[in-house]
DNA sequence: AAATGATATGCAAACGTTTGCTTATTCATA
DNA sequence: TATGAATAAGCAAACGTTTGCATATCATTT
């Protein structure tokens, strides 16, 4: 079986104790060390190759260094992003990161954050699923950090967030599109029952209204949130309503279906049709397009997130809790064209 | 500060003592216990919230249920797929993924596993940096459970190793584009020193010779890894070498770019280049083109890795050092044209 | 010569589990 | 009525650290 070396074996070989030895590694600055045992035990350590046990150290208070990360899909390089931002933060502070793939499963949120409890995380930053309010309450009742991301905790008053300004993606788009002059316009989104990401839609239509456009001429399907449902919500979309001069995808999963249908259809971009996305995969760059798009500055917002749980963890309870909302900007692409 | 339950906080209130409750909470069969004591020790530990801590228990020996995965880029999609289907895996046995981003860096690798040691992870899967050999040493020492994936350790005898057929790949492609025709071709790699990537470069120069094309018709330029860099080499290669037919990228990053550049430069894809790609990005489905692609089935990768390191975990020692090598599959897109 | 302070290190308890050992009660069997 | 299973549960050690407390040796100072 595999063995580690301990303490105890470092100071028997250097004719110490462990005591000794936690103080010349840890390098504490409390206790007198002469130079002659510390030299012994640094070698002795050296040549045992010791490494200490995190979880043993933890039992006597000291932190896990470890952090959890909850995420509905991260191969969705909106969260891959949001990862690999706080990844970089928190690895710089000396701790690592458990990640967790949910699925959106509730029942699947609410098993691993009981894991990761048990793993003792020093704090959680999560993307809640639609129980996600139900599923933390355990966070909360044992005190753990939390910082969640992109979606809110609906009914739930005080804690941390960071997130996108939805809303403003939804305004912002259609009101560049209706700029450019499309009157007839097509979105496609998430029929999520999470109500932040409805705020996407719900902007388009008064960002349409505002601008005294006939709401009929706005033209909204939602679906599952996947290329494959992108691909269907926009063969519908155009079958149904063939006047339309926009599609705005409100959510890029959904946009690479849509796209990939538009070319099995031999639909140019933006000749037959203009295309806004709002997201930013890596994909918007390649073809024969780039497409005109609502950067979230995905790992602006896994930064923050990061900074955020890190503040709270070396702060203690004194920090005020805070909702940070990151506007989103657009980037013109060529996928949009005037349309006067 | 952070107070969590403790058992013997449970056995106070159930009126019992910590070893029961233990005994309770983990459903051992191999001691007595009254229904009403059962009863009360779960009542009470549900009514105080008592959650298990994982650390304190491996310290008795038990597993960590811990599991380390290091990737050099996880927002590259092979990686980001490795790791969301080890991570499958591994939920499905109770086991938690500590995610690390090294960046290609030796230096942080090494750092990186020093902590893993220190977690006592259960096993750790690795793509090695250009270090991999030296810093893994220490692992092999502890007698950490390893599966290593994608590139070789050189110099290294036995070990885990689940990779693609990197030769396979190449030599399949470039036999497929000779097949349609294609006689003046460039390739597209990456400069990297690991070696088992560079039979990529390989296969495809050994390729065009069996084949009994001269040499000189092969234009291959290689740089560093990134969508930038593939922008670049794509620009230098059809501007020294006008007279291909098609590029063979090696690497998707770089393809990305690639195909940027010849968005911009309004080079149409098949009419004036053809396209092969080994990998699997999502784009290969956006924009004009289905491009035709080598497919190494990430997927099937790391679920093979977490399966191998899940045997290793639960057999011991007993299991033999495998090297599982998968072949890449060739997926017809629209993007390589008749060249007859 | 005794007291002080600086230097150096050992001892042992504690963290939250798990588990081998022990004890105690009950109940059926010889 | 002993005897020994079967049932039930407590005690305490151990895992690998950290750290408060105690001890011991010096070199100074009074």
């Amino acid at each position: 079986m595999k063995q580690y070396t301990t303490l105890k074996d470092v100071a028997k070989l250097a004719g110490t104790t462990a005591a000794t030895v936690s103080y010349v590694l840890n390098d504490k600055q409390d206790r007198y060390i002469s130079e002659e045992t510390r030299r012994k035990v640094l070698e002795a350590a050296e040549k045992l190759e010791y490494v200490k046990s995190i979880g043993a150290s933890s039992l006597k208070g000291k932190s896990r260094k470890l952090i959890g990360i909850l995420v509905p899909q991260f191969e969705n390089q909106f969260f891959t992003r949001i990862v690999v931002a706080s990844e970089e933060v928190f690895v710089k502070h000396g701790y690592d990161l458990i990640i967790c793939n949910t699925w959106d499963n509730p029942e699947r949120e609410k098993a691993i954050l009981n894991r990761l409890i048990q793993q003792r995380v020093d704090g959680i930053i999560l993307t809640p699923t639609r129980n996600g309010t139900e599923n933390t309450k355990l966070l909360r009742k044992v005190g753990m950090n939390m910082v969640v991301v992109d979606r809110p905790l609906p009914g739930v008053k005080d804690y941390f967030w960071v997130a996108t300004n939805n809303y403003g993606c939804g305004y912002i788009g259609t009101q560049y599109l209706i700029s450019k002059g499309h009157t007839h316009i097509g979105y496609i989104g998430w029929n999520s029952d999470i109500q932040d990401l409805q705020a996407r839609r719900r902007a388009v239509m008064e960002a349409v209204d505002s601008n005294s456009i006939p709401i009929e001429n706005l033209h909204i399907v939602e679906g599952g949130f996947s290329a494959d449902e992108g691909y269907r919500l926009t063969q519908k979309l155009l079958t149904e309503h063939p006047d339309i001069s926009v599609i705005f995808y409100g959510f890029n999963v959904q946009a690479l279906g849509g796209v990939k249908y538009l070319h099995d259809q031999n639909i140019q971009i933006p000749k037959d049709l203009s295309v806004l996305i709002i997201g930013s995969p890596e994909w918007i760059m390649a073809g024969n397009n780039c497409f005109t798009h609502l950067d979230m500055n995905d790992l602006e917002l896994g930064k923050k997130a990061a900074n955020l749980l890190l503040d709270q963890i070396q702060k203690g309870e004194e920090i005020p809790f805070q909702h940070i909302i990151q506007d989103c900007s657009l980037v013109e692409g060529t996928s949009v064209r005037d349309n006067f």
